[in-house]
RNA sequence: GGCGCCAUGGUGUAAUUGGUUAACACGCCGCCCUCUCAAGGCGGAGAGUUCGGGUUCGAUCCCCGAUGGCGCUACCA
């Protein structure tokens, strides 16, 4: 005999088998974990099921200002035992994700579906403490039963009718190759709560929770079980996860009970809804935190907007919004989040972009701007000296990162388009047209090139043509960037230099 | 339906935890600046704190109820 193990490897689970099991193999404890009982030990556990969304980002964020906070440790665990909704490119994509917002992990990715054993040895215990019991119904009988209990008015929970199944019977009914599934005996009087460190005491009335599956018929755990066993093994001090979770928290207490464990203080977040207030999706535009890469979003911006969307760092600091990396992790605290869920808010997050943008030095932005002008396949012709004053230049205006990739494209090359909008508004008059042809040569012809001269060049040009000199200015800027949008046009030009200005006012 | 949670301008939040003309930021509107657009400066609209009852000398804050929203209600996570 195996030593009483249950192997997942053989066929019909649950079966016994001597091959398999190992002691050393099965043990799945994180031995390279140094002991840090008194330091915090935190997880995000995404669900490989999709891509990193923005609620799961600021979970993931929570937890990693939280063990930063505290010096702690931050643990990422895959949630894989659905497999037939995960994948290994969702874990990727979620991977990719974390890395964008910047949260580096200090353990793991662990992943479930590779700690099957530890699931299977604690159901065991639980079976052998009585606080589980297997359960032969099969998922078409359930599913009648629920929907006769709905149809006649009752609660559609699980009757419980195996639990009277004698333990001989059902080692029979396995021997004799029948299905089962393993359910845990949730008392039936009574209360379950627990103090969450946001919504304060939860409670919960035993005979509202039904008799959850802990490991489905083929083995596999369900999330109940997989959850609770593994936050016990990498012994977890805090759970800060989503308000979603608040109606499956009493049946993890029940099985930390039942397995003698202590429990972590629960800290469950409100959910990002979407401007319709209700629960962000697709529907509502990009969920992906990959988007917003793609939209030329900052990290930094992303995750400071992200920070303040159901949390606050207090009355304190209540002027303030734009917070480094380093404060947001030093004013961190549970007790700043928030109960209610929050409304994401593009025009917020734009804001915080630009403040992000505005504020980097070009030496910071030019390799966010890089991978831009690398995606829109463009090589700047300019010396990097150039470009970097040409970044500062331009920043103050810029929306987001692809802005540095089109509409200021006549910046960094002279490869441009130009807006026909901007056409339209400043350059539609033939004879402004020839005049700035004009311009350009009293240009070539002047040995000095500042913004003074350049300035006072254009203005008496257009004196003496008669001629407003802002007609003169807004047609120059569209013929110069292409856009009816630009810094100060004679820092413009001084920018560009003399020879591209001449250029392009003399080819419009 | 049952159970749980939540509720301050359009949005995110604050209000020394019962005593303020209910504050800040985003957004919005106007003015100034001006070569455009941002930025910046100045000013403005917008909540009497979901509603109704209590408790109290006094409620955004405490209690009860209602309403609304959200969540859970799987051999998903």
């Amino acid at each position: 005999m195996c030593g009483g193990r249950w192997c997942a490897m053989s066929l019909g689970w649950p079966r016994f088998c001597t091959r398999h099991f190992s002691p050393v193999a099965s043990k799945v404890t994180l031995n390279t974990m140094s002991d840090t009982s008194l330091t915090p030990r935190v997880r995000f556990a995404p669900s490989p099921t999709g891509y990193l969304h923005v609620g799961g980002a600021r979970t993931a964020l929570f937890n990693w200002l939280f063990a930063r906070h505290f010096g702690g440790t931050f643990i990422l665990r895959i949630e894989d035992t659905d497999f037939e909704r995960s994948s290994e490119e969702m874990v990727e994509g979620i991977l990719e994700g974390m890395r964008w917002i910047g949260l580096n992990w200090d353990e793991g990715p662990f992943y479930q579906s590779k700690r099957l054993d530890l699931y299977r040895q604690t159901a065991e215990k639980l079976i052998a403490s009585g606080h589980a019991y297997y359960c032969f119904c099969t998922k078409a009988e359930l599913e009648q039963r629920r929907a006769e209990a709905t149809a006649a008015g009752r609660p559609p929970m699980y009757d419980r009718r195996c639990r009277r199944v004698t333990q001989q019977d059902a080692a029979a009914r396995k021997a004799a190759g029948e299905a089962c599934a393993v359910r845990f005996a949730v008392p039936e009087e009574s209360t379950t709560s627990f103090d969450d460190a946001v919504f304060g005491k939860v409670e919960f009335a035993n005979s509202e929770i039904e008799d959850f599956v802990l490991l489905r018929s083929d083995g596999i755990p369900t999330y109940h079980l997989s959850v609770v066993a593994d936050d016990i093994d990498m012994r977890l001090t805090h759970i800060i996860r989503g308000a979603d979770h608040i109606s499956n928290t009493p049946k993890q207490v029940l099985q930390y009970r039942a397995l003698g464990a202590a429990l972590p203080v629960f800290a469950h977040v409100p959910l990002i809804l979407g401007p319709d207030k209700t629960r962000l999706s697709k529907r509502h535009g990009a969920t992906s935190v990959m988007a917003y890469k793609d939209m030329g979003i900052v990290p930094e911006a992303f995750r400071n907007f992200l920070a303040l969307l159901g949390w606050t760092p207090g009355p304190a600091h209540k002027d303030r919004e734009l917070f480094s990396s380093e404060e947001l992790v030093q004013l961190f605290s549970l007790e700043g989040i928030s109960k209610s869920n929050a409304v994401f808010d593009n025009d917020k997050l734009a804001w915080f972009n630009t403040e992000y943008i505005r504020s980097y030095p070009a030496e910071k932005l030019l390799p966010l701007i890089e991978e831009e002008w690398n995606k829109a396949g463009f090589t700047p012709e300019r010396q990097r000296e150039e470009t970097l004053a040409t970044i500062d230049l331009v920043k103050p205006r810029a929306r987001n990162l692809k802005d540095f990739a089109s509409a200021f494209r006549a910046y960094f090359s002279d490869t441009f388009e130009y807006d026909p909008a901007a056409i339209a508004k400043f350059l539609k008059d033939e004879t402004v047209r020839a005049l700035l042809i004009e311009l350009g040569a009293r240009y070539a012809a002047s040995p000095e090139f500042t913004e003074g001269s350049t300035e006072q060049i254009l203005r008496s040009f257009a004196e003496e043509k008669g001629i407003k000199a802002g007609v003169l200015i807004n047609g120059a800027r569209v013929a110069l960037t292409g856009q009816a949008v630009a810094p100060s046009l004679f820092a413009v030009m001084v920018n560009l230099g003399k020879e591209r200005v001449v250029k392009r006012l003399s080819t419009i």
